[in-house]
Formats: C-alpha cells, sequence, structure tokens
DNA sequence: GGAGTGACACGGA
DNA sequence: GTCCGTGCCACTC
C-alpha cells in the first residue's frame, strides 16, 4: 500500500479524466494500465470507490457498453440519467460505443 | 503466507 | 449479435 501508483490508484486517476459525455470500457482501462486481462480489477476497484461519487463510474461500461454498474450505483436509473444529461444517448442500459467510446490518456 | 473475491474479456455455439 | 463457461490480475481478510 505504499505504491500509490498502484493500479488501485491509476484506475481512479483515468475514470476521473473521462470527458463529459465519454465512455470508456474496463478492458480498455485494464489495458491501458498493462494489465490486459485485469479487467475485473478495474470493476473491484470502482467497487471500494463506489461510495465515492467523485469518481464518474457511471462512464465506465462494459465491452458491450452495458451499465453494469448501474446495480452497484444506488440500484437506480440514475446511472443512466447521467450519462443522458452529458449527451450520451443510453438504450436499454446500453450506450453506443462507436459513437460515445473515449480512450484512456487519450 | 494462503485462499477468496470481483461493476470483465475472450472463445465457442 | 447474444448467451455460457473459462481464465486473469491485483487487492482484502
Amino acid at each position: 500500500m505504499k505504491q500509490q501508483e498502484s493500479f488501485y490508484q491509476k484506475v481512479l486517476q483515468v475514470v476521473q479524466k473521462i470527458p463529459p459525455g465519454k465512455v470508456t470500457t474496463y478492458g480498455a482501462i485494464a489495458r491501458y494500465l498493462g494489465s490486459g486481462r485485469g479487467a475485473r480489477m478495474v470493476g473491484w476497484v470502482l467497487n471500494t470507490q463506489k461510495g465515492n461519487r467523485q469518481i464518474p463510474a457511471h462512464r465506465v461500461v462494459n465491452r458491450k457498453g452495458m451499465l453494469t454498474g448501474k446495480m452497484h450505483f444506488d440500484g437506480s436509473n440514475l446511472m443512466q440519467e447521467l450519462l443522458e444529461s452529458e449527451g450520451v444517448e443510453v438504450v436499454d442500459n446500453r450506450v453506443d460505443l462507436k459513437k460515445y467510446f473515449w480512450e484512456p490518456g487519450l
């Protein structure tokens, strides 16, 4: 825990840098950090910070663009409301990654 | 130190 | 394109 530059901290940094109206995937973040297949860790990190509203976890979706974190966010459609408020069209708890996908570190 | 956990990604059907 | 099962990595208890 002495290394503040650990995977845990980096995930939070990247998520906070996601611009409004854009979304990214867990795999993209994990791959950007060098974990590649550690996409599950990204979700785990947000799970510990889900109570932290400073983390726009609603902008992070899975490979299918589904708002998987919605169920962990608060159980309501708040996650979708936030995305729509930023201009991201959400359909059936899913977003169009082809239009709103954002690459970490961009 | 060891085992369990997790908001996923990939391959195959 | 979607659903099912398997594998990964880093962190917590």
